[in-house]
DNA sequence: TTGAAAGCGTTACCAG
DNA sequence: CTGGTAACGCTTTCAA
């Protein structure tokens, strides 16, 4: 423990150039001595330390990853696979997240800066901040994941927030819903919530329906939000008669306050959630939703990164990943008979 | 950008030495100084190098922390809990998840090892590994949290897992059932599970209820998995009639096999989980379970770790946290009427 | 194929 | 209160 490779050399009785070879490209150092040193570091519990090498390459052979909350399964699930890609190309990923919060945010961007990340992958919750002026300025490698906001300037990887929630919307319309609800997350700290929001009403528009800003409610990205925002439609004289809710979190909230009432799912109200995570098809009714590839777009930004990092790419990349409608029975056909009748209150 | 304190030395006319001061005891230089050294670094986009700080001082301000799988929200949310507490002392995590996977566990020990990490917080899936003997021998500061296999050597925080199992299985018999599968995560990569089974096992024992091998199944922490599990359970000539899940996903999944047999819950079968996260409480019906304080377990297992690696302890700390048992409604009396009946098989 | 030595960006000790 | 300088553990020429 705590030996380093003066001590190997020592030990081995070479120098530690010799070592420093051995660990860098042993094919350069005959076979022999080779072994002696690899022994002698056996012997001496050596373990490498990467902190002097990146200080001496100038290379930290780390990059950062900056999320909104690593407890939501569609973070986790896109950090997974670019820490699968990162290993394969014998990088690390230093994991930062910040609870939407943006000053958190700038912190935690600064903390991996001091540590000598070379690139960045990052969801912000901030639309518009100094620092990306300033990765501009320096050409510091970023590139964004489900964000969209910066297209011109920067790359990122995502996919259509609009294209997908209008999808689902107009599934809805076709179902023969009209009154059609939305429970969001709120839009200053989430540009994918608020491209939903827009698909959802451009939907809106191109179907005839005016649109009734009272039935769109934004919230925190959680269950029990999406419970409470639904409570608050259901209390309306005249509630939606199906709710889009920007992730699955808020939608499992929310039919959770539809049970509460007594209600049906989705015989006396459809709902329909965002980002397919794999509870979603288990619950009672499974969930109609939009999956989105998490692990494939955390790969393919980390592929971009990479590529970025070593100077191959320079025009800004805006990749866009497929996604896909998941229609399972949390939404039907709008059913006017027993829409609107008395249901007794029945709690658990 | 790439400017060095040597730069800011030059810039502000000053030593070296001088601008360190500033960064490290400002209190200590003149206030005029102090101030031109200020302006210089922000002059030259001067960004603190910390690996630098890290050689040198042989200290790299960073913990690492091991997880079986981040996607899982147990997991997430005790993370939170470490994230906080090491900012607090201004350490930074160093983030690795194993998926399970021992010799993943191994190359992330080592890799973090080779990141200089001044400590270990981890919850290992591998119950006896050569590196467990390493960390005894050089005394490296390690705490373990949610395992606890290795009592008597090591610092640990977790909850009592036979106890807990212990007591909800004694909650399902008090209602009346004899006949209880269990669903369990694979002993061999988690103690904790194996823990739970053994409560299981006591506790029908101390009733009277004659154990049979062919009701407990081993599988992955996963919904899909629990899933399977239950299907397998229901085939039985005589299934269960209640089960307890090790962990909440396996409990859902497990639930969508009984709905998908168009069985209800908890009328015809009571299904419990372990963990309680926040979604259980908002499916439907809401999940009986346990609660972990996870959160806090991580706040506490870093709060162990700072005091370990300050020296203060030596002595095995062992922590048992209080977990609570969250009746809520998917278990319910033994109904002998309806047990057994036909059912319509409904799909959906 | 190997060794000597300078350098990476800090800290910390010793003088002044 | 400030400056000079060795040291941290490694990589990387340059010579041998």
């Amino acid at each position: 423990m705590g030996s380093t490779i003066k001590d190997v050399a020592r030990l081995a009785g070479v120098s530690i150039a010799t070592v420093s070879r051995v660990i860098n490209s042993p094919e350069t150092v005959k076979k022999e001595t080779r072994e002696t040193v690899l022994t002698a570091m056996k012997e001496s519990g050596y373990t490498y330390n990467t902190l002097a090498r990146s200080l001496s390459t100038r290379k930290s052979l780390s990059i950062g990853l900056i999320v909104p909350s690593i407890t939501n399964p569609i973070f986790a699930e896109s950090t997974l696979g670019i820490q699968d890609c990162a290993n394969n190309f014998g990088y690390t990923v230093l994991l930062g997240d910040t609870d939407y919060d943006f000053k958190k945010e700038a912190m935690l961007i600064n903390a991996l800066n001091e540590r000598r990340v070379e690139g960045l992958i990052i969801t912000t919750s901030s639309v518009s901040n100094p620092y990306l002026k300033k990765f501009k300025d320096e050409d510091f490698p970023v590139v964004f994941i489900y964000n969209t906001t910066f297209s011109e300037d920067f790359h990122f990887v995502t996919i259509d927030n609009f294209k997908s929630a209008y999808e689902i919307i107009k599934y809805l319309i076709e179902l023969g819903h009209k009154r059609i609800g939305m429970i969001a997350g709120y839009f200053d700290i989430s540009d994918r919530s608020y491209a939903r929001w827009q698909g959802y009403a451009q939907c809106l528009k191109d179907h005839g329906i005016p649109q009734d800003d009272s039935l769109v409610v934004q919230e925190s990205f959680t269950a029990p939000a999406g419970k409470e925002a639904m409570k608050y439609l259901l209390k309306m004289s005249k509630p939606p008669t199906a709710v889009f809710c920007s992730n699955d979190f808020l939608a499992i909230g929310a039919m959770s306050a539809v049970y509460e009432k007594g209600l049906k799912i989705p015989d006396d109200i459809s709902i329909c959630g965002f980002d397919n995570m794999e509870l979603s098809s288990h619950i009672y009714p499974p969930l109609t939703t939009v999956d989105q590839p998490a692990y494939e777009m955390g790969y393919r930004a980390m592929e971009i990164l990479m590529r970025v990092m070593a100077g191959e790419v320079t025009v800004p990349q805006h990749i866009f990943l497929d996604y896909k409608l998941i229609i399972r029975n949390s939404c039907s056909t709008l059913n006017l008979f027993t829409k609107g009748r008395k249901h007794e209150e029945k709690r658990f």
